[in-house]
DNA sequence: ATGAAAACTTTACGCGCGTTAATTTTTGGA
DNA sequence: TCCAAAAATTAACGCGCGTAAAGTTTTCAT
């Protein structure tokens, strides 16, 4: 088979000319259905495609989408990641990946690098707290950002992230109704916002069901939570500090931790009545199904966020990349009623 | 601040000469210091940085390189691109991260999206046994490509992975020394090839040791391995297949959910004499510590996988894309002694 | 068949940078 | 101080494609 250098080439070669093979790559649509048949045929018989650093460079606009989450070993954002490629890639674009490995430094080299990409539009799950404000700011200023997961106040043309009040009122709820009020378990100096607004969020389910909220704080820095919440539960346990027999973790990775610990420890965890400890968590992760025991845990409404985060990103490059006001939008959490609590 | 357009205009500014910039940027040390130090300055004041799609069209190659791993919501993945990476860009690479999430026509995809990028080279841990064996060689002919995780025979310039007789040999070894043989416990058709080397260094042990294998396939199809071995193990326990008190799975994520399945029936698994069970596995996953209870398994040895992996792409690039011959290069397992086994 | 609109062809320039060749300047050792 | 080597400058072309302008052919409703 004939190796084929360039469109000019390859327009000789389908008997086209090459500004319309150009037309052509840019919208199959916009010629003629019998040329269109005629470049197709071409294309079946010689495997041509055009170079994408001459065709990026002559266009403003790439086809290329930034994905950034910050911590891909986590199978959460994995499987967001997943599901936001795939609708990129449904839509004609090129998604490229980023994590930032929980790292400041990282998330602002790779926004860094992702500026010279010019990309259409950008995803952004950023750090949270340790994020650099005004990095991300000025790269928002400059490449159509959507964020989701986190939200940075003002940050990005739109955020599309979950409801934390709607997560924590329901486990809250649900623990009380069918047992005792629950002690909230955390990070003392949590990386994600969303950490903030669910303890805020626990603070008043509680005082309105007419509990003293108790919240337990643990040391740890970084985005190893299940060793977090491991240490922590252990101490915990240790110098027993649960005023009930009810915890409910800020999040399924530390409950990870926390369960371990329990297993360590002897203390058997669960609804049943041999159980000495009921434990809730948020995220449902995709591990909690096969915690020990199984984790019962308010889900992420997986499917819309990632979803509703790539409409918003193709409405907004359609837009022109600037919309008139920056939306958030919230989904609520779905209770999944599993063995720990 | 100025907005700099193009090389052109920051060379002016700079008072350097374009073809001087541009040899800068190839390599900063080719210039004379004092000129160096200008056009740093230059740099410092005026944020330039070249077009990285007009370089990359006049470069025969990029500095690129594509980092290929077959399952990315797998933590085991995640860590190691993670590694390859760091690596990467500390070498002054840029790698772009894919992930074939377990289906055959991605992997495709992928290498053929990869291919129009012209990287200089591909580090590609392959899905195996699902692979498109006919499409990865014609990939690794046209592009320079390590293997890692997964061998694929005579395919890439060179593999690097794990040495699955030294994780199963350590494994069954230590079981038998401190206990009862175990059955082997795996997938009836894995995608993986690592895990038919390590059936296959299950039966030689054992027979070398002087017992009868005992392998227990169970069904399943894709990567939610958890899932398979939860389902596995629940049928395994309640038709009663074992016949010792002693596991052996495949790989971590069939064990987490062998794990979930004996919490389930109550089947306390360990090495003390209040259990009933003793469980071990291969692969050391990240979540192996904190599972219940903490799984004794025969670490990868991450490292140096990861690092001779890069080394390799590295020698291979410079190589100018072929080796004389192809190589391949296993580590051994390091076993990790926790509470299952 | 006719004529205007639609689609295509030809021609040519531009994008930002790599790279080469010929020339000029700078450097550093004798 | 002088001179050869090293480095920088100037000038110019090429990479593969987007795109615009002007001219030609095809299409399709009348």
């Amino acid at each position: 088979m004939t190796k084929i250098k360039n469109m000019e080439e390859f327009a000789a070669l389908s008997g086209i000319s090459r500004p319309t093979v150009s037309k052509y790559f840019h919208d199959p649509d916009s010629v003629r259905p019998t040329t269109r048949a005629r470049i197709e045929e071409a294309l079946e018989r010689f495997d041509y495609r055009p170079n994408i650093y001459a065709v990026n460079q002559n266009r403003k606009l790439t086809k290329n989408i930034g994905i950034v989450v910050p911590y891909l070993a986590d199978p959460f954002f994995a499987e967001i990641a997943r599901y936001l490629e795939q609708s990129c890639i449904a839509a004609g674009y090129r998604p490229s990946l980023f994590s930032s490995h929980g790292e400041q430094k990282l998330e602002n080299d790779i926004l860094d690098g992702l500026q010279s990409m010019k990309p259409a539009g950008v995803l952004l799950a950023p750090l949270g707290r340790t994020s650099d404000q005004s990095v991300i700011e000025r790269f928002c200023a400059n490449v159509p950002t959507v964020l989701f997961d986190s939200n940075l106040e003002g940050l990005g043309a739109a955020f599309i992230g979950s409801d934390n009040f709607s997560f924590v009122s329901q486990t809250v709820e649900y623990m009380t109704r069918t047992g005792e009020p629950p002690s909230f378990f955390e990070m003392r100096t949590p990386a994600n916002p969303n950490a903030n607004k669910r303890r805020k969020a626990y603070i008043e389910v509680m005082e309105r069901l007419g509990f003293e909220p108790h919240i337990i704080r643990v040391d740890g820095k970084g985005w190893a939570f299940e060793e977090i919440g491991h240490k922590g539960a252990l101490k915990v346990l240790a110098e027993n500090e649960l005023r009930t027999n009810s915890v409910l973790c800020s999040n399924d990775r530390l409950a990870i931790g926390f369960l371990a610990a329990c297993y360590e420890q002897g203390i058997r965890v669960g609804r049943r009545d041999d159980c000495a400890l009921r434990l809730a968590s948020n995220d449902d992760h995709p591990f909690a199904k096969f915690t020990c025991p199984s984790l019962t845990t308010a889900a992420h409404d997986y499917d819309n966020v990632a979803g509703r985060s790539v409409e918003t990103l193709f409405e907004l490059i359609e837009s022109g990349g600037k919309f008139e006001t920056r939306s958030e939008t919230l989904f609520p959490a779905r209770l999944v009623l599993r063995d720990s609590a």
